[in-house]
This record gives structure tokens, sequence and C-alpha cells, in this order.
DNA sequence: CATGAATGAGCCTTCATTCAT
DNA sequence: AATGAATGAAGGCTCATTCAT
């Protein structure tokens, strides 16, 4: 019987150095997912382990995932709060009555911003989308709330019609080019982002005059 | 896929049958290829490993990498030949003759049917080109070209002007809602695909007119 | 964009050290399958883990799930090895011819060999047969292939008449009783190795003789 | 499991209502032991992590490690908890004054009983007695105290002459075969469960009769 | 007495890549 | 040209255990 074999191999598990700290748990939640969005909009999703988070935020791997079953998980909720935020600067701004050219270059400012803040996490948005079913879901429940905040925002400032299809177009332009502009796609192709987003601008300002 | 696959194919050999062996390198670089994209556009870049792309294609782990620097290589590769298939194909319909509509909706299909067919690579794309500095340059480099052939092809049409950042623009509307559609985004979103593709064959066709 | 960060990240895996070496699939198969055995017997399943079975074998972590899907797998192999071999030496000294109580003799020093040599997997069976469905179903077959053998035995050899169900417990009684010697168990119980012994060779003597 | 293990529990308080909550330290104690009891025989010793045995006591992990030092001990206790019992509804059938064939028979329930209830505690001692010295301990003494009664019982009894060895066997041929009936082992077998309890019924019968 | 946030060693598994044959 | 056994760094995730409150 291997005596001492066998405890040698049980006892490897014994903790030393520093002392665990004690903090509030909603916290430590938003200090990682924090951390998360930092290192996904340096390195991308695959770029990003999800020891490397937990270490950013201050934390080890293992409070990781007390609060987080799985690396998906937070990129789904630092996604859903990106969203959420953008979503309410966008309510925001088209409440405050400017002038629809104002409004315009605000709204593209805004979501040029945005973009540029998430271009990681955008960058790996669409791969996910496309190989895990469970972040695809998540996408399009969001797009399609988008898509009817759109239509409720049109019905309600009678702005000229235009069919939802419209509306998607509208957006994936939108996003596209923010896409473009945040990622630094312009220099190398001889584009001017002045003009560039003056476009931008004008497209916007057309769908808020009625 | 395979079909559309020979296509690209053509100018060099059509590759059918399953078993390759000692064949002339050419050969054997192109069975690579075919199989990366095949497993590229069903799980994307992240998830389809250099031996499984040997596998498929009927050779071993080290045949992969005397053909290929590193699994980026082939990514690029696969890449390019979609590019470069796909615009062929554009100038094809483009020196065609036919009238704006009906040369704006079988543009419309093409770049659908490429998208659709491609739509695991480009799922991977923008995530590589955010995350890796050469399929960024390399990116970039199609891009430049892309625009550059635009402003030739606009002259030469003699369509109604509009500037670099337009077409720029017009480049990424296209190219987004086609993703979508190919991503099979639209039925979750309420959205008709019959509509969605009319409404942007009028983009191509308004600006087809002179 | 991070040019620099991102391609640090990606260019980690960088592979140094010694080369790999060459060998015959059989022959490193069956030296994981030793090594596994050898650990096993010395820490039991849960103690030993699966890279330390690939460099206990002479390997890298790699290398064992080229031969093994999941450290479970390696469990069932060697498990059935020894069945299977202990099974045969039991049917070799069954055709010996020998007298009754020397071939219990005989069968009892075997099993015990067995038991000794496979202690600690043995000592892990019984939780992975709780606990794991893939085991349980496993161990289960050998089971009723045994009793099975066993009928066919007794049926064969004339012995006097046992139902399927006093098998089981002949079975069991053997099992047990060889599994505490092996383990070491009489010298703190105050048992005599010889006696015991003794009574199970009368055991299955006074099976063998008709 | 609960009723039985409440009846366990009985010499010291009968713990039900779901709701723990600052008693007095046995009754945590017990509640733990109870919890762990449940949980060992459900998913095994390594299946059954101490934060959740804590969890199902209604308690936090904390409260586990005030009360056990490690997790071996809540095994060990539960274990203790286990043959204590056991033992005593032993002996008080035995000291019923049945008939031998009755009595055989109830204590043969009685062992199946014990046996069912602790499966999952007992399909795990046996790779703890292997791999860790202190259960190794533990579980001699027990053995050893074990037959000790077992010796003292049979001069009280009068029964008919045997060795301590043989005493060992028949407690290992019980102890295998219970175990076998509880694992649900039988139904695979091809054996029937009547069957074998008359069986084993017969070998305790024909030890009490003198 | 009890809490529960936090720890961190470590296990299982994957996969891009190499090189002796 | 092709093979394919082997590599080994690393990543996702678990869980026994601690200690400040």
């Amino acid at each position: 019987m291997p005596e001492k074999t066998a405890k040698i191999n049980r006892e490897k598990k014994v903790l030393r150095g520093p002392r665990p700290r004690r903090g509030d748990p909603a916290e430590t939640r938003q200090r990682l997912i924090t951390a998360a969005a930092k290192l996904f909009n340096r390195f991308g999703y695959h770029g990003t382990d999800s020891n490397r988070i937990a270490k950013e935020a201050g934390y080890s791997p293992g409070t990781f995932y007390k609060h987080f079953k799985e690396k998906r998980d937070i990129f789904l909720t630092a996604y859903e709060g990106w969203i959420v935020s953008e979503w309410e600067a966008f309510q925001v701004e088209l409440a405050s009555g400017a002038e629809p050219e104002d409004m315009a270059r605000r709204l593209v400012d805004l979501q040029l911003d945005f973009h540029t803040r998430w271009r990681g996490l955008r960058a790996s948005l669409l791969e996910l989308v496309f190989a895990d079913a469970v972040v695809r879901r998540f996408y399009r429940d969001q797009r399609r709330r988008q898509l009817d905040l759109m239509a409720q925002l049109r019905a309600r400032m009678n702005t000229r019609h235009q069919s939802r299809e419209e509306d998607a177009i509208y957006i994936y332009t939108m996003e596209r080019s923010c896409d473009a502009i945040a990622q630094g796609e312009l220099s190398n192709l001889g584009l001017d982002r002045g003009v560039m987003v003056e476009v931008l601008v004008q497209r916007v300002a057309s769908l808020l005059k009625q």
C-alpha cells in the first residue's frame, strides 16, 4: 500500500500566498465586465482568455466563474451593456428637439463614438453570431428590438415613410460605415473622414426631415 | 459549395474524385484550399483546425504545412480566391451591356450568391482583420483595389458622379446587407427577402443610370 | 488599431525544445496503457492525471489524446486488459486437468496475483461504476459475460449444481476476499494470510469436485 | 434517504424544516452530516463538493469548515454514523430471540437496507481507503472492531465454530453481495433478487444454528 | 456562530506546428 | 511529395479551502 505516495498526492492542494479580500458582488461583477470589455476591445474575443479578464479586474480565475457561467456569458453581458447604453444615448438625443441637421450630426458622432469604443467586441460579434447558436439568438433579439424601436420612432416623428426593409438597410449602412471608420480603415483607402461623416450625416438628416 | 468552388478553380483544373495521392503540387494546394473554404464556411475560422483541413482534402497534417506556412495563409488564400472570382463575375456582368435594371438585378443576385457561399469565411473576416495585422493589411489592400476599380468603372460608364467616400458607403451597404441576408437574419427580423432585394436592386440601378 | 499587441498575442504559440520522435502507434498506445495502469494502481483514478500518464509513458499531453478520447477511455481499456488476461489465465488453468485441490490452489493464487497487481484500478472501479454511466455499462457487460462463462464451465465440468445466483455470490466472495488480501487489510485485522487462502482454496475445491 | 437519516439521527434530535439559522453547533453539524450523506449517496465522494454540502444543509462554505477540518472528515463522520447505526440495528435484532431462520431473514433485510441507503458512500469508500491513509486507518479500525464483535457474539451464542478468517470471508461475502444488490446490478445480470436473498439468508441462518 | 467573496493550484483537453521517415 | 506521430503551450473551468466582516 503506498502510504506515503498516496498522502503526497492528496495533500498537494495546500493554499498559500496573500489572503482573499472582500467586496460587493455587484461591484466585482462590474469590474469583471469592464475588464472584459477592455480586453475584448483590444484583442478580440478569441484573443482574450478568462483568466486574464479576472487578473485584469484584480481577481483570480475562480472569481470569474463565480460570476459568469462561461466565457461566452461575459461577452453577451458586455455586448448587452453596450447596446443598452448606445440606445439610451440615442433616445436622449432624439428627444432633444434639435434641428434635423444638428441632431443628425450628433447622432452620427454618437454612433461613431460607440463603435470606436467597442470596436473589438464588434469585430468578434459576427463570427460568434455565426458559430454560436446562443450568441446568434441574443444578437437577433437585439436586432429585432432595434427595428421595432425604429419603426415606433418613425411613426412618432412623422418622418418620410419607408419600409422595415429600408430601415434595416439604413441600419446596416450606418453600422458598417461606422465600423469601418472606427476600425481605422479610412486612411488606408484614401478616404477622408470628414467627407465620409458628412455623407452619413446627410443620410440621417434626410431621414429626420419629414 | 463544391460546385461553385470548382467554378473558381476553373482556370486551373477541375478537381473531382475524392482520392488525391502524389499529384502535382498545384493540385494538392488547390484541394487544400477547397477543403479549407468548405470548412471555414461551415465552422468559421476558429472552428476549423488545420489537421482537419488536411484530412478533408485527403492529406496529412504535414502536407498542409508544406503548402502553407500557417493556418492564416490558407485563410488569406481562400479569401483572395473568393474576391477575385467575385470581381471577375462582376466584370463579366458589367460588360454584358444589359439594361441597368436587369444588370442591377443580376449584380445583386451575384453578390448574394457569393456572400451566401462564403458566409462562414466572411463571418470570421472582421475579427481576423481586427486581431491580425497581416490579415488587416491584406484586407485593406483588397478594399483599396476594389475602390479603385469602382472609380475607374464609374469613369468609364459615365454614371452619375459620386465621391470615393460615397462609393465606399455604397460598398459597405451592399456588403452588410448581403451578409445579413446570407446569414439568414431576415426571417428572425420579420423582413421579406424579396422586398429587401428589390430595395438593393433599385440602389444599384440608380447608380448604373447615368 | 493595436498593431503590436495583436501580433504579440497571435504569435505566442512558438514551438521550441526537443524534436518529436517517431514510433509505432500500437506501441505508443500500449506504453500509455501500461503507464496508466501503473499510475492508477499507485494513486487511483482520481489521483492520476492524464498529463502525468503521458509523461510517465514518455510522451507529451497531446499524445495521450491522440490515442484516447478522454481519461475514462484509458481506464476502461486498462480494465478490459486486466479482465481479459485474468480470464485467459483462468482458462489455461482450468484446462490443465490438475487435481481439484491443486487446481483450486492455483486458481486462488492466480486471482490473488491479479488483484494485487490491479488493486488501485479495482479500488477506483466501484466508484466509477457508481458515478459514471459508461463505466457502469462496461462493467456490467463484463460481469454478465463472466457469469455466462461460469455457467458454461460448470456445465462442461459436471460440477455440483448451483444456481446462477449462487455463482454470483461465489464470485463476489472470491473477489472481495482477494481484494482485501491484495489491499493489505489482513495484518491490521489480526488475520493470517495462509489460513485465509486455505479457506478460499477449500471453497474453490469443493466447487470443482463433482 | 432523508427519512432514514432522521432515524440515524434520532438519538440526537430529529431535524426537519429546511431553515437552520444560528442554532446550536451540534444541530448545525448534524445538518451538515445529513446533507453530506445525501449528496455522497447520490453523486459519490468526488462528485460532491464541499460548498454544495454546505448549501444543501442551508449554510455557507465557511460554516462547513468551522465544523469539519476538511472534506474527508465529514465523509468519515458520515461513514461512522452509518456503521454505528447499522451495528446497533444488528444488535437489536440479534437480541430479539427470534428463530434462526427468521432472524437471518431480518438481518439480511437490514443489511440490504443499509447498503441501499448508503450505496454512494460505499461506492467511494474503497477508493478512499486505497488512496488516503487516514481513511484507510479509520476503515480498518472499524473492520477490526467488527470482527471482534463477531467473535464475541459467536462465543456468546454458541454457534458453530469458525475461524476469524472464516468470519472475515463471511463478512466480505455478505457485504459485497448486498452492495451488488443495492447498486442494482442484478437486473443486468439476469439474476433474481428473491433467489439471491434466499441464498444469503440460508448462509446466515446456517451460522446462527449451533 | 455564521457568512460568502475570494483564492489559486491544477486538471482535462485542444490544436497549430514540426520533423524524422 | 507526402506522411503522421509527436509536441507542448495554453485555455476553459473546478473546487477545496481561507479569512475579513
